[in-house]
RNA sequence: GCGGGAGUGGCGGAACUGGCAGACGCGCAAGACUUAGGAUCUUGUGGCCGAAAGGCCGUGCAGGUUCAACUCCUGUCUCCCGCACCA
């Protein structure tokens, strides 16, 4: 199909041929490295990183094509860029693959790198290529290991036996973060996960809980709102109060502490239910009356797998344990019961049940017959009647506490705050926060990933390897089987050495990170990518940051950003730096689709990058990819329609090829409106007109397809004034061509860059500035003459031409006139005018 | 269930704080140039009625506020995304 595309005799626009050569020149001018300057105002724009696999299609470049042209405004502007990219190059596809092809991740990985860069230069990306890291590299992932160990000593990071998430395929343990789906491994979405129990090492974000959700509001207005939600229900904060019920058989010995965010219910508290998992249900069950029926029942509601798919509808079931708790505020003995929808992972695994003011609650105890008991009456509509009841009176604020001793009258605010005190005077409860959010589990048991920079000794235990032998690097030649223990179990001139403490021999720890870890600060990295002293100097970092714009997929809005948001508070703990968030904007450019759903390899809808380069050349891909639809919304991939930006930008090519030559010797317009022919003046407007639109939209609103849309109108209106060397004096022609030009740079930097050099600078667009309107040009914008709409009733009757700035009395004279207008108004009576000046009259006749 | 987002021509989309709905592009139609056109240029293109002038309808649906509503309010439907028995 190239050939179809093959330019036409008279046109000249060849993308490869022009494209190859600015690249080239730009690489040779070094004109994207930036270094830190203090005195320059800064700006850090930086795409999310990508992971080197498969081939990068036009969903890729979409993202880079936005951070690229809001580098190149930017750069335009004055700012001292940067402007990085790197390669998220640990991980298990690589392992995986190395498996299949019998070779090494490293090869593959960096042969998946050299191809991605080569896409990456192909689409002339303005990215600081010095700066590129690779997580894989000991340079880089020693410093993983030096914040791990900094975290281990400040107990930030420790190791416990857990429950885990373990998916068949990958042989490896998934963080709950990779569990998705309910139940369903991130990668093999048709595998269910399953538990094990495993020794894991964990790092603390629940200690930065707090933080994480409180510094979200620093990030209100720079970042998208569904994503600071997002983060909000992750982290999930709770407020309520645990209380502890005695066992009555077995005396206070052992209580069941419950966690409960309605402490003003607990009289009406007719059951206590236990996670299935809770400790102590098996050891209710021995002796107990029960126990012949039950103990199956509780093997069986274990054993049922930790799928949470359809959890919420799923039907709830229990049993009786035999036993009884007593409720600390009123003595009574309350059945205890286990139930299969109570999550060991959330609260304390056991809740008090309280039907009358619980759905969920309401719904159990109805099924096996327990009692239901109001102790809120609403003050408002119908009383509650015990034995009626269908939904559960949940309310907060409508009612006041009845049935509950002292407590009766108050509102359930009142008793909140009055109950939790009592229960902490008295000793058997404590008010209590808790969250959602979890600790991280980074031990992965595979190759391709960060040694975990620990040895194990008989002697001395747990024993950090000091900084002086970092990095601990991954053994070059593993066996790699994708089954089972960490690969580097296996290697045993990795896993045998000595023990740092008492010399003696020891073994390494043979799990490796997660590879959210090496994502988690990057971008730090990129400020300072060959320090071999530190992970980077703080000096540098502190020029650079915060992340002025973050670009990236929604599909990180949670795991990256959470855990890079807990690292740079880490960070910052550590002294190393100052602020309290990475990143002061986020955006979330929409994917693109084709056929309705995202591009991806394992669908075979992909457009690929290199494809679209060679078809039509970069500067057209980029072009669609802004034009087809807002940045932030899905982009629907259309083969047809990718011929019209390739259209416009011969259009441009050889509007600009047929004036250049004449143009080149022309000196600069002085904007002197004196003299000029009507035609030139409505040019000229026009062209102010659109760079002061397009301005706006690059700096405020992103609507990249809009303001290309008004530089094709710009186009389309030079177009119409041909033949334009008879139309239009050269001075002016080359000011509007100019401006044409420079309109286009951020987006089609390439053609742009041709342009300019046929217009006669010899010294690159990369040195133009952004042509920001002066107050001449300010001048020449401005509407001299303006059509206006007029209503009669509200219904659009007919239109005058005025000059701009006319009086209401004349444009209703001038209405009056127009006869499309009399028609409706002669013979009634004008009741209302209003006039918006320069822009409407609407007359109100009855 | 909770939270967020979106519904505009044949299609992608535009319309900034309420002020000409459909910019721009695709597609389609007619014409020009041409040996030819899948290149380029010109014109037209929301629906209905009408020869035309013009009129009526029209931004998911039903109401409301207003001189004026894609835009604000109330209700409702559909689709997409996130979370989900979170005590």
């Amino acid at each position: 199909m190239a050939e179809q595309n093959t330019p036409a005799v008279g046109s000249g626009y060849d993308p490869q041929k022009i494209e190859a050569k600015w690249q080239r020149r730009w690489a040779e001018a070094r004109v994207f490295e930036a270094e830190a300057d203090p005195p320059k105002r800064k700006y850090y724009v930086l795409e999310m990183l990508p992971y080197p696999s498969g081939t990068l299609h036009m969903g890729h470049m979409r993202n880079y094509t936005i951070g690229d042209v809001v580098a190149r405004v930017k750069r335009m502007r004055g700012f001292n860029v940067l402007h990085p990219m790197g390669w998220d190059a640990f991980g298990l596809p690589a392992e995986n693959a190395a498996i299949e092809n019998n070779t090494h991740p490293r090869t593959w990985t960096n042969n998946n790198i050299a191809e991605f860069q080569r896409v990456l230069r192909r689409f002339g990306f303005s990215y600081d290529w010095r700066r590129e890291i690779s997580t894989c590299e000991p340079e880089y992932y020693r410093w993983n290991q030096w914040f791990f160990l900094r975290m281990l000593e400040r107990g930030l990071a420790y190791r416990k036996k857990s429950r885990v998430n373990w998916c068949p395929k990958c042989c490896t343990v998934l963080a709950n973060e990779q569990v998705v789906n309910g139940g369903y491994c991130w990668r093999h979405e048709d595998t269910l996960v399953e538990s094990r129990e495993i020794e894991q090492w964990f790092l603390k974000t629940t200690a930065y809980a707090d933080q994480l959700l409180d510094d979200l509001k620093e990030l209100e207005g720079g970042w998208p709102e569904r994503v600071i939600l997002m983060q909000r229900n992750w982290i999930g904060k709770s407020q309520g109060a645990k209380v502890k019920f005695a066992v009555a058989e077995i005396g206070g010995a052992h209580p069941i502490e419950v966690f409960t965010t309605r402490i003003d219910t607990i009289y009406g508290a007719t059951a206590l239910i236990l996670a299935p998992a809770h400790p102590i249900a098996a050891k209710l069950l021995e002796g107990s009356p029960t126990r012949a029926e039950a103990e199956p029942k509780l093997a069986k509601m274990r054993l049922t797998s930790v799928k949470t798919e359809d959890l919420a509808t799923m039907e709830k079931e229990g049993f009786f344990t035999g036993r009884h708790a007593v409720n600390p505020f009123n003595g009574e003995k309350i059945p205890i019961w286990v139930g299969n929808f109570v999550l060991m992972e959330y609260g304390t695994g056991a809740i008090m049940a309280v039907p009358a003011h619980d759905q969920r609650d309401l719904d159990f105890c109805r099924k096996y017959g327990l009692p239901v008991r109001v102790v809120i009456q609403p003050l408002e509509g119908e009383t509650l009647v015990e034995d009626k009841m269908t939904a559960a009176f949940d309310e907060h604020v409508q009612g006041r506490l009845m049935n509950s001793g002292p407590f009766n009258g108050l509102t359930p605010e009142e008793a909140i705050a009055k109950m939790t005190a009592f229960a902490e005077q008295k000793g058997f409860g404590r008010g209590e926060t808790i969250f959602r959010l979890k600790d991280w589990g980074i031990s992965r048991q595979r190759y391709w990933g960060t040694p975990i920079p620990v040895v194990y000794c008989q002697k001395d235990g747990i024993v950090p390897v000091p900084d002086k032998d970092l990095p601990v690097l991954l053994p070059p030649n593993p066996k790699l089987t994708g089954m089972g223990e960490s690969p580097l179990a296996s290697t045993p001139e990795f896993v045998n050495t000595t023990c740092p403490k008492c010399g003696g021999s020891a073994r390494r720890e043979t799990d490796t990170m997660d590879t959210f870890v090496d994502s988690s600060w990057y971008f730090y990295r990129y400020c300072d990518p060959l320090n071999d002293k530190a992970p980077y100097d703080s000096s540098k970092v502190a020029y650079w940051f915060p992340i002025d714009q973050y670009i990236g997929g929604i599909t990180h809005a949670i795991l990256h950003l959470l855990y890079s948001r807990f690292w740079c508070k880490v960070m910052r703990d550590l002294g190393l730096i100052k602020h309290n968030e990475p990143a002061a904007r986020l955006f979330t450019q929409g994917m693109v689709q084709k056929g309705g759903v995202a591009m991806s390899k394992s669908r075979g809808n992909v457009v690929g990058a290199i494809d679209m380069a060679e078809k039509y050349g970069a500067d057209t891909g980029r072009l669609y990819t802004l034009f087809a639809a807002p940045p932030e919304k899905d982009l629907e991939w259309s083969e047809e329609s990718i011929e019209g930006s390739w259209r416009f930008l011969n259009r441009v090519y050889r509007l600009v090829e047929k004036h250049a030559g004449s143009l080149r010797t022309v000196g600069d317009w002085d904007l002197n409106p004196k003299g000029m022919t009507e035609k030139e003046r409505q040019l000229i407007r026009f062209t102010y007109k659109t760079l002061r639109r397009v301005t706006q939209d690059f700096e405020t609103r992103w609507h990249f397809n809009s303001a290309i849309a008004q530089i094709m109108e710009l186009t389309n209106e030079i177009y119409s004034l041909e033949p334009l060397e008879q139309n239009v004096r050269p001075e002016i022609r080359k000011e509007v061509i100019r401006i044409l030009t420079l309109l286009l740079a951020p987006m089609t930097p390439h053609l742009a860059e041709e342009l300019w050099e046929m217009l006669g600078h010899d010294n690159g667009l990369w040195n133009a500035v952004w042509p920001d309107l002066i107050e001449g040009q300010i001048q020449l914008a401005k509407d001299e003459e303006v059509e206006i709409p007029v209503q009669v009733n509200g219904r659009l009757r007919g239109k005058v031409k005025v000059a701009a700035g006319t009086t209401e009395e004349e444009v209703v004279k001038l209405a009056q006139a127009e006869p499309s207008i009399a028609h409706h108004v002669n013979g009634k009576r004008i009741m209302k005018r209003i006039f918006v000046p320069d822009k409407l009259l609407n007359l109100v006749v009855a």
